[in-house]
DNA sequence: ATGGTCGCCATGCGA
């Protein structure tokens, strides 16, 4: 079983090349973000066509979450549960699996623009009511995996520059400790389970050639419950969308599992 | 030292 996850920055521009990827990469699941779309707006047949079905969360102009899934997905919920926000950033559902159900949320994390900003302090309000909601999460689904856009770069070794990227957004010490406190909850980074490449990361600004240059972060991750984390026989980054005409910034994170 | 690119939608803003 594959579980994706994709920022498309605009699901109106990238529906060709996420249905491109999909005929390429028929994962099970595939968690976007960043559709940028109104609910009324989502391709739904596009990928019917294809065989998949979908849940999405949208909003016009920013955000916006979807998971596609092989089989239908039941126990949708939409934004964390007692934590109040128009942005749309969350969606979770439970799909079946020959191991049982598996719970997968999709997330798009907040960007946090500069540290010391409104919206950093937004982000990390957000990061902790995540946490307390995935804990709760958690005890009613040992199956647990949680896809997205983190906008944190956990590690040095999740950035190109770390000098010059030191104590700013992205890679600030309280957002790796936001990330920090998903994994102390027992979720595992599915990435760092394996060997990876050096200097393997997500996305990459459009401004300055930083994908020619390899100038990029690690932000998008999957993180998996320690069941699944058990079952998890690879993950990796699919850089190849990222060199098509017309990109979205960030690549596709796969993750397999033997379940 | 500064600005640089996209996507939104028509202007600056968010990333």
């Amino acid at each position: 079983m594959k579980l994706a996850t994709w920022n498309v920055n605009s699901l109106n521009v990238r529906l060709p090349q996420v249905l491109d990827w999909l005929r390429a990469n028929p994962v099970d699941v595939l968690c976007l973000q960043e559709l940028k779309l109104a609910d009324e707006k989502f391709p739904l047949p596009a990928f019917q066509e294809l065989g998949y079905h979908a849940e999405w969360a949208g909003q016009k102009t920013y955000n916006g979450v979807a998971v596609l899934s092989r089989e239908p997905a039941g126990d949708k919920v939409r934004g964390i549960p007692s934590f109040e926000d128009p942005q749309q950033r969350i969606l979770g559902v439970t799909l079946p699996s020959p191991a049982g159900d598996l719970r997968v949320i999709c997330a798009y994390c907040p960007n946090g623009q500069a540290v010391g900003s409104d919206k950093y302090a937004y982000k990390l309000r957000w990061y902790e009511a995540l946490r307390d909601w995935l804990s709760a999460e958690l005890d009613l689904h040992p199956r647990l995996a949680v896809l997205g856009d983190y906008n944190v770069a956990p590690t040095d070794a999740d950035v190109h520059n770390p000098e010059r990227w030191a104590g700013q957004v992205l890679v600030s010490e309280p957002e790796r400790a936001a990330f920090d406190a998903l994994l102390d909850l027992g979720l595992a980074d599915s990435f760092r389970l394996f060997e990876q490449e050096p200097k393997s990361f997500s996305w990459w600004d459009y401004r300055l050639n930083a994908f020619k240059r390899n100038a990029g972060l690690r932000i998008d991750h999957i993180l998996l419950s320690a069941p699944l984390a058990n079952a998890c026989r690879a993950c990796g980054i699919d850089k190849a969308p990222r060199a098509n005409p017309q990109p979205s910034d960030h690549a596709p994170v796969v993750a397999t599992l033997e379940l």
